[in-house]
DNA sequence: TAAGACCGCATTTTT
DNA sequence: TGCGGTCTTA
C-alpha cells in the first residue's frame, strides 16, 4: 500500500515538533507513519542531527520498522540511521552504561564497576538458575533472616519481586535505599483507607453487607494463622452485621515491617554485587543502573540527553522507563505516542498508568527528580494532546465491536471503570462495509473453527478489499486465529494437521514438548541404551497394548521392524541425520518440525554435544517449558494462529477469535508469591512464620488477607487484550467457543449460532501418519487394541469408558470416564518423561511396572482412609498423602494430610499418626519410617507418632467439634 | 441475605 | 494450594 498524504491531526503530530505531546493513538490510525514522517521532519533540518534525536520503542521489531520507514521518507539512508537512536530502552540503556557507565555502581555504595566485558544477560532460565546459587550463598551468609527463608518455598519468588522493585524505580544503596525508595515500601496509610473505605461501604441502601465484609466470608479457609489473628467473627462482626469496623484498616496496614525490608535490602543489594562480580546485567538491571548514573552524574547525563524524545508504544512503558525517557529529555521535546486500550503487558511490569494519567505523572516524577538537584527540564509541564481518530484498517463496524469490547464486563459482578467517554471514537474510512460479526457454537471447538474457515474461503458473503479496494473472495491466508494460550493454538493445529488443513503458527512454542520431541527423544534414548522408557513410548505410539508392551520390555524383545528401524538409526553418523530421519517415519513435517531440527543440530554444532548431552538438553527443555519462535512462512495460502500478545500491531482481513469460553485470566496477583509490593500498601509478607516453639512454622498473614480484598480487581487488562484482538480485523469477526461462552461473548451484540462442524479433509500430498502395522504375541493378550499413544488422550478416555463399563470396576470407585483416561495418560506421559510419579490405581501399578522400577521421592495424591474402632464404633479418618520416599527395604511417608488438617496444617501430630498407620497397610513388607518435613530448609525432624489409643482420642474429639 | 460445602480451575511474552 | 463460582442450607 503505498502512503497516504497525512490527514490533519496526523500533520499536526508530524509538525509540532516543539514542546511536550501526548499523542493518543488509537489502533489502525497510522501512528508508525505519523511518527516517522514527524522524525523524518525533524532530523532534515539543517542543524538537527540523527544523534540529536531519541525514538524510543518497546520491541527491536519496533525500532527496525521505523528505522525502515523514516528510511523510505527521510534524507537518510539506512547506513547513515545504522547509530541513531532508534532503539528500545533496553539496548539504549546498555549503550550509556557501555559510554558512560564505569562507576555507575558507586552511587549506590558499591565498589564493583561495570566494564566492557560486563555481559547482559538475556536468558531468563540462566538468570533463574545464578539467582538460585546466589540465594543459597546468601542464605549461609546471612543467618539472621532465617525467618524470612523459612516463609519462602523459591528463591524465584525473591528475584521476581526485586525485578518489580527495579521496575518500579526502587533501588537499595549499601546502606539504605535510593532516594524516597524506602517510603514506597512503606505504603501509603491515606491511600490504603481509601480502599478499604470504598470496599467497606454497606451496600442496598444498607441491608446488604459490604463487599469487603463478603469476600472475607472465606476468612481463614484453608488457612492457618498464628494465634492474635482475630477470630473470623471477630474480624467481620455477627450474623447481620454489615460492615467491618473502620479501625480494622489501621489494624492491618500497620505492621512490624523491619525485618522484611531489611531482608528484602540485603537480598537486592547483594545480589546486585554478586551480578556484578559475575560480570553480567540482568535486564532490569541496566535500567537500574542507568537511570542511577544519569541520575547521579551530571557529566553523563548532560552527555547522554537528547534534543527530541519521542516514546513509541508508551502504553508499553514501566514506571522506571517513563523516568529514564525524561532523564534523557534535555528540552521539553518529549512526545509520547501509545493506546491505553492496548496496553496487554503489565507482567512485564508495563504500567497503564503511565499513560492514562500522563499529566500528572509527568508533572510529579519531574518534580521528584528535580527536588534536590536540577536535572529535567519540565518546569510546569502542559503537555498537548493529540487525538488521531480516522481508523485506516477496519470498517466502521468491527471499530464499533472493538468499543463495545472495552467496556465489556470480563465477568458478572465485574464493573467496568471506564467508559465510553474515556474511548476516543474512531471513525472509519474503508471502502465498503460488508462486515460479518458473528459467534459460533459448537463442543468441538476446533473442528467448529475449521469448518467456519472453509465455509468462509472463496466465498463472496465475507469479501474482503482486494489490491484495487474492490471486493474479493477471501482466501486462507486472510484469515487469523486469535488465543488467548498458547496451548490452545497447539491443539489447534494439532486437529488441522488430521485433516491436512492450511494452519501456520506464529509465535514461541514449548518445543521440547511437542510430540515430535517427544518420540525423538524416545529413539535417543533407545540408540543410547535401549531405555525402557525410549521403547515403551515410541511401542505405545505404535498402537500396542500396555500388556504388549510389558511382555516386550521385560523380556527385551522387541518387534522387528522398530528394532530394524532402531538398528539403521545407528548408522547415522550426526544427530541431525537421526532427527530427520526419526521425523520422517511419523510424518512430521512443517514450521515446527523444522525448528525442532535447527535448534538441535545447532546445539550439536555448537558445542559438540554427545546424544547423551543432546538427552539432557531435551529433558531440559521439557521440565522448564522453554519456548522457541516459529514464523509462519510467509507466501503461503493459509491461516495464520497466534496469541494475541502476538498478533498485536498486524492486521488481517478477518479474525477468528477463538476460545472464548468460561474461565478467563485470573485477576493478577501475587501468585504463589510470598512477599509482595503492591503500591498503596507497599511491601507485604503474605506469610509469616512462628517465632516460638520447637517446630517453627510458617502460617498465613491474616493481615494481608484481609489487604489484598480491599485492593481492586484487575479485569481490564482482559478487556484490553478483546479489543486487540478485534481492531486486528479489516472486515469480519468471528467469535467461536466449545462449551460455555463466557461473559464477553454474552455481553456483546454478537449472536451465537449452534453450529455442526463438517470438516471436509484436503488432500495436500504431503505425507500423513505413518501407521506401522506390526504385530507381537502378548501373554495374556491386549487389554484393548486401538491405537494409542502416550501423546493421545482419546485412548484413555476409551479406557476409562471400558473399565467403567467392564465387570471388575467397582474397587476403584474414582475411576470416572474422561477423568480417569486424562488421569492415566498423565500419569503415564510424566512417567515415561522422566517425572517421578507414585502410581494410585492398578493402571498405574501397571505402567510403573512395565516401565520399570523407580526409587526415590514421588508426589502422589492418593486419598487414604483409616478405619480405626472407636468405642465399638468403626469410625474412619481420610486425608491424602502427598509425597512418599521408597527404597529398597524402607518406605517414608514424608507428607499427608488429613481431611481435617488440610484445614489448619499446624497439626503435625496428628498427621505423622495417621500415616504411619497408612504405610503400614500399604507396604507391610516393608520398614515403616516416619518423619518431619519442613519445606523450607529440606530438613527432616523424627517425631514420635501417636499410639492407636491416641489416635482414637483424636478421632473422637474430631467427631465431637464436628457434631 | 448470609454462610457453608463443594467443585473445578489455575496466562500471556519481551528486553 | 487457594480461589471464585455455584449450589445447598440456615
Amino acid at each position: 500500500m503505498s502512503e497516504p498524504t497525512p490527514n490533519d491531526v496526523q500533520r499536526e503530530l508530524i509538525e509540532s515538533t516543539e514542546g511536550p505531546y501526548l499523542v493518543d493513538a488509537g489502533p489502525g490510525t497510522g501512528k508508525t507513519f505519523a511518527v516517522t514522517r514527524r522524525y523524518g521532519r525533524i532530523v532534515d533540518r539543517p542543524d538537527v542531527e540523527p544523534e540529536d534525536v531519541l525514538l524510543a520503542t518497546f520491541t527491536r521489531s519496533a525500532a527496525t520498522e521505523m528505522k525502515e520507514r523514516i528510511v523510505d521518507h527521510s534524507g537518510y539512508g539506512l547506513r547513515e540511521l545504522a547509530d541513531a537512536p532508534i532503539r528500545t530502552f533496553h539496548s539504549h540503556c546498555h549503550e550509556i552504561l557501555q559510554e558512560h557507565g564505569y562507576a555507575a555502581p558507586t552511587h549506590l555504595g558499591l565498589d564493583e564497576r561495570i566494564t566492557g566485558s560486563t555481559r547482559i544477560l538475556e536468558d531468563e532460565l540462566i538468570e533463574a538458575e545464578r539467582f538460585r546459587e546466589f540465594f543459597g550463598g546468601f542464605r549461609d551468609d546471612h543467618p539472621e533472616h532465617a525467618d524470612f527463608y523459612r516463609a519462602l518455598s523459591a528463591p524465584g519468588e525473591v528475584l521476581d519481586l526485586i525485578e518489580e522493585l527495579a521496575s518500579k524505580g526502587i533501588f537499595p544503596t549499601t546502606d539504605g535505599w535510593y532516594r524516597d525508595g524506602e517510603s514506597h515500601l512503606d505504603g501509603d496509610f491515606e491511600a490504603f483507607q481509601e480502599r478499604f473505605d470504598a470496599a467497606n461501604q454497606p451496600r442496598n441502601d444498607g441491608r446488604k453487607q459490604s463487599e469487603l465484609r463478603e469476600d472475607l466470608s472465606g476468612f481463614g479457609r484453608d488457612k492457618a494463622y498464628r494465634a492474635d489473628a482475630p477470630s473470623k467473627s471477630t474480624l467481620r462482626g455477627g450474623r447481620g452485621t454489615k460492615r467491618l469496623d473502620d479501625d480494622v484498616a489501621r489494624q492491618v496496614f500497620y505492621e512490624e515491617r523491619d525485618g522484611l525490608k531489611a531482608f528484602v535490602h540485603d537480598v537486592y543489594v547483594e545480589y546486585l554485587r554478586f551480578a556484578l562480580r559475575r560480570n553480567y546485567l540482568s535486564f532490569s538491571f541496566l535500567q537500574l543502573f542507568a537511570f542511577v548514573l544519569l541520575c547521579e552524574d551530571e557529566r553523563a547525563r548532560e552527555a547522554a540527553t537528547f534534543e527530541y524524545v519521542i516514546v513509541d508504544e508508551f502504553q508499553d512503558t514501566s514506571e522506571v522507563q517513563f523516568k529514564l525517557a525524561l532523564l534523557l529529555s534535555g528540552t521539553e521535546n518529549f512526545c509520547v505516542v501509545g493506546d491505553w486500550k492496548q496496553s496487554i503487558y503489565s507482567f512485564q511490569y508495563a504500567d497503564v498508568d503511565n499513560i492514562l494519567e500522563f499529566e500528572a505523572r509527568l508533572e510529579r516524577f519531574a518534580a521528584d527528580l528535580n527536588a534536590d538537584a536540577d536535572r529535567v527540564p519540565f518546569d510546569s509541564p502542559d503537555p498537548t494532546r493529540i487525538e488521531l481518530r480516522e481508523n485506516y484498517r477496519s470498517t466502521e463496524s468491527v471499530i464499533d465491536l472493538s468499543e463495545r469490547a472495552i467496556v465489556t464486563p470480563a465477568s458478572s459482578g465485574d464493573t467496568v471503570g471506564t467508559g465510553l467517554d474515556d474511548v476516543v471514537a474512531l471513525s472509519s474510512n474503508a471502502a465498503f462495509d460488508n462486515t460479518v460479526v458473528e459467534g459460533i457454537r459448537h463442543e468441538d471447538e476446533h473442528e467448529a473453527v475449521l469448518s467456519k474457515v472453509q465455509e468462509i474461503v472463496g466465498n463472496d458473503d465475507y469479501a474482503v478489499e482486494g489490491e484495487d479496494g474492490e471486493p474479493r473472495p477471501p482466501e486462507y491466508g486472510d484469515i487469523a486465529v486469535f488465543t488467548r494460550t498458547r496451548d490452545y493454538g497447539r491443539e489447534l493445529l494439532d486437529v488441522a494437521a488430521e485433516y491436512d488443513f492450511p494452519v501456520a503458527y506464529d509465535g514461541g512454542v514449548e518445543l521440547f514438548r511437542t510430540d515430535p520431541a517427544k518420540l525423538l527423544l524416545a529413539w535417543l534414548r533407545i540408540l543410547e541404551s535401549d531405555a525402557d522408557r525410549g521403547w515403551a513410548v515410541v511401542l505405545e505410539r505404535a498402537g500396542y497394548a500396555f500388556d504388549e508392551i510389558d511382555h516386550a520390555l521385560e523380556t527385551g524383545t522387541y518387534p522387528t521392524e522398530p528394532t530394524e528401524f532402531r538398528d539403521e538409526l545407528r548408522e547415522l553418523e550426526s544427530v541431525g541425520a537421526v532427527a530427520r530421519r526419526v521425523l520422517d517415519r511419523y510424518g512430521y513435517a512443517g514450521d515446527v518440525a523444522d525448528v525442532l531440527l535447527h535448534t538441535l543440530q545447532s546445539v550439536h554444532d555448537s558445542t559438540t554435544a554427545t546424544r547423551g548431552e543432546l538427552i539432557r538438553h531435551i529433558e531440559r527443555g521439557v521440565e522448564t517449558g522453554s519456548t522457541v519462535d516459529v514464523r509462519a512462512t510467509a507466501g503461503d495460502d493459509a491461516v495464520t494462529v497466534q496469541t494475541i500478545h502476538t498478533a498485536k500491531g498486524l492486521e488481517y482481513p478477518i479474525v477468528v477469535m477463538a476460545n472464548m469460553n468460561e474461565g478467563r485470566f485470573p485477576p493478577r496477583s501475587g501468585g504463589s508469591s510470598v512477599i509482595g509490593y503492591r503500591d498503596p500498601v507497599g511491601l507485604r509478607q503474605r506469610k509469616i512464620y512462628s517465632e516460638e516453639g520447637a517446630h517453627p512454622h510458617v502460617y498465613d498473614n491474616w493481615r494481608h488477607d484481609v489487604i489484598r480484598r480491599c485492593l481492586p480487581r484487575e479485569y481490564d487488562e482482559e478487556r484490553r487484550l478483546l479489543y486487540v484482538a478485534v481492531t486486528r480485523a479489516e472486515s469480519h469477526v468471528v467469535f467461536a467457543a466449545g462449551e460455555d461462552p463466557n461473559t464477553f461473548l454474552e455481553e456483546l451484540p454478537v449472536a451465537v449460532e449452534e453450529i455442526e462442524p463438517d470438516v471436509e479433509p484436503l488432500d495436500r500430498g504431503e505425507p500423513g501418519d505413518a501407521e506401522l502395522p506390526f504385530a507381537v504375541t502378548a501373554p495374556d493378550g491386549p487389554i484393548g487394541h486401538s491405537p494409542h499413544s502416550l501423546m493421545d488422550e482419546s485412548v484413555f478416555e476409551e479406557a476409562g469408558e471400558r473399565r467403567e463399563a467392564g465387570p471388575d470396576h467397582e474397587s476403584e470407585p474414582e475411576t470416572r470416564g474422561m477423568d480417569f483416561g486424562s488421569r492415566v495418560h498423565d500419569f503415564a506421559e510424566a512417567y515415561a518423561l522422566g517425572d517421578d510419579e507414585t502410581p494410585s490405581n492398578d493402571h498405574e501399578r501397571r505402567i510403573v511396572e512395565l516401565l520399570d522400577g523407580l526409587s526415590g521421592e514421588k508426589h502422589v495424591e492418593e486419598p487414604v482412609t483409616l478405619p480405626i474402632d472407636v468405642d465399638g464404633r468403626r469410625v474412619t479418618v481420610s486425608g491424602i498423602v502427598d509425597l512418599v520416599h521408597v527404597t529398597a527395604d524402607r518406605v517414608e511417608v514424608i507428607d499427608y494430610k488429613t481431611d481435617a488438617t488440610r484445614r489448619a496444617q499446624s497439626e503435625y501430630k496428628k498427621q505423622l499418626s495417621v500415616y504411619y498407620h497408612v504405610l503400614d497397610e500399604w507396604f507391610p513388607e516393608k520398614a515403616v519410617e516416619t518423619s518431619l518435613f519442613y519445606t523450607s530448609d529440606g530438613t527432616r525432624e523424627p517425631i514420635e507418632p501417636h499410639s492407636i489409643e491416641e489416635l482414637r482420642a483424636l478421632v473422637r474429639s474430631a467427631e465431637a467439634e464436628s457434631d
